[in-house]
DNA sequence: GCCTAAAGGTTGCATTTTGCAACTACATTG
DNA sequence: CAATGTAGTTGCAAAATGCAACCTTTAGGC
């Protein structure tokens, strides 16, 4: 997870988010935290990851207080890893590379799994970027505005 | 950028999108094209890539269907890499990054490129998952049916 | 308490990916 | 037609990753 040494990626968000988040395995780690894996071996298993690069990720996740680890809830000696306030901001982050997954990355017939909201047991609806009318902003009405 | 070798990897479009877009560059490149950045000089003073990464960045975006590479539009006798269809739909990730960052990974005073609405010249508001009712969405209220 | 197995790592080594600099090929400019 | 710019490719060194073995602490059976 090397820095981004040009300076614009050091001031924009999308590469600073990027330095932290931007490699194979923590964006993964913070999804399954938030389907409440929270011990190394469920991790483990469910990733499929090396242990010394599980190790390292939630390592440098608790660094970036993405993740925190503490003592475990239901009463054994292990510790469990759970996300921050930080971390559970990445909801829409997961949400969106969820459904351009589900949009792109699917033969029609192919199943995959879904997200649900508990509430009404339906899909949940498609995010997208708003005008603070609360239409839909397309990327072309958007610029970025270099900082001072 | 292997694939990831668990099956609830394959079944789950977070894991099946990262695949695609989950290294250091490959979100970048679409950032800066969202910019309007189309070639590779370009994508590669911006970003302080090396040049064979780039390029190998370059044609896997476009294997993958997110960039399309064409003759230049400026009469030019190179070509050009624009955003298909399935690249601009990446919008909704680059800008929730984009918001994760502004909110998470900057001091007090430190200055960062925002994202404006053209029309109204104003920061686009910050985006997230609703319910069909249009009522923000926690993490808790969802959850992940598996595939059958 | 004692033994065994599992959890949660760490370490060493082979493989893969990345970064850097040099090189090539073609196009454009003067 | 020489010089410069664009768009790469190639070779090599450095860093990240994957894999297996090892270690230490905890949990469970007796």
């Amino acid at each position: 997870m090397t820095e981004h040494s040009v300076d614009s990626n050091r001031t924009c968000p999308v590469g600073r988010s990027l330095d932290v988040m931007g490699d194979r395995w923590s964006l993964l780690i913070v999804r399954d935290a938030f389907d409440g894996v929270r011990r190394f071996g469920d991790f483990q298993r469910g990733l499929g990851v090396a242990r010394n690069i599980l190790a390292d990720r939630l390592r440098k996740l608790v660094d970036a207080d993405v993740l925190v680890s503490q003592p475990a809830a239901d009463g054994s000696a292990y510790q469990e890893y759970v996300l921050t306030r930080r971390g559970e901001s990445l909801f829409p982050v997961v949400v969106a590379l969820r459904q351009w997954g589900e949009k792109h990355l699917f033969d029609r017939g192919e199943k995959y799994s879904r997200l649900i909201d508990t509430d009404t047991g339906k899909p949940v609806p498609v995010m997208t970027p708003r005008t603070a009318g609360g239409s839909p902003l397309p990327p072309a009405q958007t610029r970025v505005k270099k900082v001072v």
